[in-house]
DNA sequence: TTTGCTCCTTCCAGTCACTGGAAGGTCAAG
DNA sequence: CTTGACCTTCCAGTGACTGGAAGGAGCAAA
């Protein structure tokens, strides 16, 4: 199947697909005339990888996942490892939002937010 | 003074306000030498910056608001709606990885993490 | 004076993960 | 024969820095 049909079948933009293909991280056969050809196989990576995607894994975590995947010999240790690494990555930035939005929840409340100039918000930013 | 005590007073990376003068975000003097001079007046601005930047404001959002702040005819109504589609964003990005963070958690939870190959984790990113 | 050190300058390239767009080739339907 | 949808490659841009090279400035110690 063509790359269209590829990334409608695996929820990836065709842009995202070759650009995986130019990083090494999914490949396809060609055809005579110069177009990809994706087989089930195929696409079945490209679910794979648009599911870590959607996880919030980085490329090159799709890239060890993958190859984990592959991998008959692996150890579920090893993917349980890169879960939690990556579970650890997200918890830290959710509370670093929620900090972000704790601040900016009592700035809002603190301003009148009418016609004056006068604003805590300005204020806040502009003390120490 | 210099770049270097700047940075330090301000808390930003002396790279950092390079970069903010080259997109026309600050300014400062320059002395006979070609050295940037900052005073007390700049590194307020500098400060106001790293504090909109700690609350994950973009960098338009600091020219906005410093923008706002140097007004003397602003109305706080105008900081407060930049402040409310802020944290708008924020929240939709806790709300996101917090979805993440629940997915990422239930497949741990499964994983046995031993020795073995089985591995619901990529079983799940496998599956469909 | 020379050495050494820290600080400063500019400029260029790289990060991450795409995304947009230009210019042109392929193919089936009408 | 044209139209339209699809495909190809290549290049540039995004945001917000960050790293590094190459070289100049300024000051204290040997």
């Amino acid at each position: 199947m063509n790359i269209g049909e590829a990334a409608r079948r695996s929820r990836l933009p065709a842009k995202t697909i070759r650009y995986y293909e130019e990083i090494g991280l999914v490949s396809s056969a060609r055809r005579d005339n110069g177009f990809r050809d994706y087989d089930e196989k195929d696409v079945h990576s490209l679910r794979f990888v648009a599911k870590a995607r959607s996880l919030g894994f980085t490329v090159e975590e799709y890239r060890h996942l993958l190859a984990l995947y592959r991998d008959p010999a692996r150890s579920s240790a090893e993917v349980r490892e890169a879960a939690q690494r990556h579970i650890a990555d997200v918890r830290a930035k959710i509370a670093e939002l929620q900090s972000m939005e704790k601040a900016l929840d009592h700035l809002i409340h603190a301003c009148a937010g009418d016609g004056r100039p006068d604003c805590p918000i300005l204020d806040q930013l502009a003390s120490n």
